[in-house]
RNA sequence: CGCGGAGUGGAGCAGUGGUAGCUCGUUGGGCUCAUAACCCAAAGGUCGUAGGUUCGAGUCCUGCCUCCGCAACCA
């Protein structure tokens, strides 16, 4: 922090190309990493910023499999799709490429191939489980089989969740390949291992002692996993998709993706700068941030690190690894394989226009220190009552007296009284603590200041009162339109990291060229004369409809999620013929049918049982049927339970009907009109 | 007892030893240039819990409870 450096690389964890992005994934990583790459271009920094896709790994070759597509055909939708919003959402990449390119091919194996030769790694033999049909070896997680302990017959390979006793594979009862459903074998192999333990000591002084300033959460993790003692790391897989490993008699091996990804940041800076990228990566000038979320923190501080001190060569190491935590939606987590998400690609259509309200709310509500939850209530809030009444409506107020005095002219300003002086102090007081804020990674805070411009902004004009004064003093209210439009400047100039194109409306309305940070806060940003574009809303309000819509969307994806999630109830303990011809169940027919008072979930009905006299009957499925669905109608029924008086009313008997996945109830019938009275048996 | 993070007014968050703060919401008042927007004021917190250290604890220490992450896919 104390050193001045030349240049920064910014780097963003590259996202999996299984799954579109979503909301979590840019609270976490890409929009901090872009309001941060904005803010240096915008303060004359030289900066790069790089990202690209992750395509390598088994999850990519398993959804292939299951889509009968290649991993290629996978990786191209996702990336392509990732690509595209991401450039919808105005994150300025300086690259945006990806690990299946020729150049990370070649970046990755020669990183490899110069380890090897070095002597950086270990080579060992292990015997590991191979699916026969699906010819390939098998991660823990692809296994099921019995539970060595509990006997719970779907336990995991690495893990059984009944009784949450951590496992081996291979001590899984009957194992189960959970691609094929092949029974697995051991099969030994040989692999790769990066010794950490090797860099633990070079690691513990880099981190622990010359980095006490990186957030608690990234330092605690490092601290923990270098106080328990590292271990040497597999960073080959048996595999078929991925980068080869080159090494002769290596056939059927590739790099492990997180051996893969990280140093797809390398190939990225080379693909864009084939002949200066060594600069970024190996001048002591240079500085490296990596935007991560909490689930990298390792990769990043410990492995991608040993990788880089084994290497050698002159790379650096990054200076400061701002790893957010999780941002929830709607309060469960955020999760691809549930659909539960709001995902970049959709929102960009839903939302046509409106990025900077996301990228605003996504900032404002940043998991910075613990999860955070994402809700469209909040949104709507953040959007109407932050971005539309405080932001857009003080530029609306400015554009529109500056119209309706002086022609869209802006006015020359008078002699500054104390309030227009403190305007500017005021302006200066939040642009400090703004930078600050933004070169120490709390972009939350950072954006507050930049609203609180907006918020002075308000206060100013209603302390000035210029459509009062216009009728008294009409010099005055040019000195007071003046500064307004001062501060409108300023606005475009401190919004522009965090919400690029309003920032960029505003400074065309403005007529502005190219703000440059330094600008922020100058009494004569916007020139005496210089012509105001028409009034045009900057933000607008979002209505409860369209709220609703997106609620709505996931109120149906948790019921398909239920149902999917369904699975019968356990078998009940075996009981004896005799038990069961205790039951007497019979046919009856439905002759009135209606509501209980005062009870949610109660009906009472008149059932025809062959007697002749009706048989009442109180049933707790009013949340499922309506009484005249059941009219007429026959249904089975318990004819000898013991008569229990419910809300006063004496039911005499027992109506059967299923529980469906979704918890609606179904009433049992006989498949054909029969007798009243009749027995089931 | 695996390891790490978090628990602060109705909601979302700052705050790491010295009088509990910000944004939104709520209530009352003001203004009318403006997107029924804006401005002012007020109400509202035993800072998860139980102990301890200290002249003094939201802040340090210990136990417990709850949520999240890592170890398996995943920001």
């Amino acid at each position: 922090m104390s050193k001045e450096y030349k240049r920064t690389l910014i780097t963003s964890a590259l996202p999996y190309t299984n799954g579109p992005v979503h909301i979590g994934h840019l609270a976490g990583v890409y929009v901090p990493a872009d309001i941060y790459a904005r803010y240096l271009r915008l303060a004359g920094r030289e900066v790069l910023f790089v990202g690209g896709s992750d395509e390598h790994g088994v999850p990519i070759t398993l959804k292939a499999r299951k889509e009968g597509v290649t991993p290629q055909d996978i990786v191209d939708r996702y990336h392509k799709l990732i690509k595209e919003s991401f450039e919808g959402l105005g994150i300025s990449f300086d690259i945006y490429s990806r690990t299946t390119s020729k150049v990370h091919h070649e970046t990755a194996s020669e990183f490899f191939r110069h380890l090897y030769d070095k002597g950086e790694f270990v080579e060992q033999s292990s015997e590991q489980l191979y699916d026969p049909e699906a010819g390939q070896f098998l991660a823990d997680r692809y296994v099921t089989g019995e539970c060595p302990h509990c006997h719970n017959p779907k336990a995991y390979g690495d893990q059984c969740e009944a009784c949450g006793t951590s496992l081996n594979a291979t001590d899984l009862i009957n194992p189960k390949s959970t691609i094929s459903g092949a029974t697995p074998e051991l099969r030994t192999t040989r692999h790769w291992y990066l010794p950490l333990d090797k860099w633990e000591p070079k690691l513990r002084e880099w981190i622990l002692e010359g980095h006490k300033e990186w957030k608690t959460n990234v330092y605690g993790q490092c601290k923990s996993w270098l106080d328990m003692g590292l271990q040497p790391r597999a960073v080959s897989r048996d595999l078929s998709w991925g980068v080869p490993v080159p090494v002769e008699g290596a056939e059927g091996k590739v790099l492990y993706v997180w051996f893969d990804a990280p140093i797809g940041y390398i190939s990225n800076t080379k693909e864009l700068l084939p002949d200066s990228w060594e600069k970024w990566w190996k001048d002591p000038e240079s500085r490296i941030i990596n935007f991560i979320g909490k689930d990298n923190i390792v990769f990043h501080c410990i492995v991608f690190p040993a990788m880089m001190m084994a290497y050698g060569d002159g790379f650096q190491l990054p200076d400061n690894v701002p790893a957010n935590e999780f941002l929830n939606l709607e309060g469960d987590k955020i999760s691809t394989s549930r659909n539960w998400a709001v995902w970049l690609n959709e929102y960009l259509v839903d939302f046509p226009g409106k990025q900077d309200v996301l990228r605003y709310v996504l900032t404002a509500n940043a998991p910075e220190t613990k999860d955070n939850d994402f809700t469209w209530a909040d949104f709507q809030a953040r959007n109407n009552n932050e971005l539309a009444a405080i932001l857009g409506n003080f530029v609306n107020r400015v554009t529109v007296l500056t119209h309706k005095y002086y022609e869209g002219v802006a006015p020359e300003p008078g002699e500054y009284l104390d309030i227009d002086n403190e305007v500017f102090a005021e302006i200066d007081r939040l642009k400090a603590s703004l930078t600050d804020n933004i070169e120490n990674f709390h972009f939350r805070e950072a954006l507050k200041d930049a609203m609180g411009i907006a918020r002075m902004g308000n206060k100013y004009l209603q302390d000035c009162e210029p459509w009062k004064v216009i009728k008294t003093d009409p010099e005055r209210v040019r000195t007071v339109i003046n500064v307004c439009l001062q501060i409108c400047g300023s606005l475009a100039v401190a919004m522009e990291p965090f919400m690029p194109f309003s920032s960029e409306k505003l400074a065309r309305t403005l007529g502005m060229d190219k703000p440059q940070w330094d600008d922020l806060g100058r009494r004569d940003l916007i020139p005496a004369g210089r012509v105001i574009g028409q009034p045009e809303l900057l933000f607008e309000k979002i209505d409860d409809e369209t709220i609703k819509k997106q609620t709505d969307r996931l109120e149906e994806i948790k019921k398909q999620n239920a149902l999917n999630a369904w699975q019968p109830a356990p078998v009940q303990p075996e009981c004896k013929i005799e038990d069961f011809e205790k039951l007497d169940v019979r046919v009856g027919t439905v002759l009135e049918c209606e509501r209980v008072k005062k009870a949610d979930k109660l009906l009472v009905f008149k059932i025809d049982d062959g007697t002749g006299t009706p048989r009442t009957i109180v049933s707790g499925i009013a949340q499922s049927y309506h009484p005249e669905q059941l009219i007429g109608k026959q249904v089975l029924f318990i004819a000898n339970l013991a008569p229990a008086k419910i809300r006063g009313i004496v039911s005499q008997g027992m109506i059967l009907s299923a529980m469906n996945a979704d918890g609606k109830l179904i009433v049992a019938a006989p498949s054909a009109k029969t007798s009243n009275g009749a027995q089931v048996k």
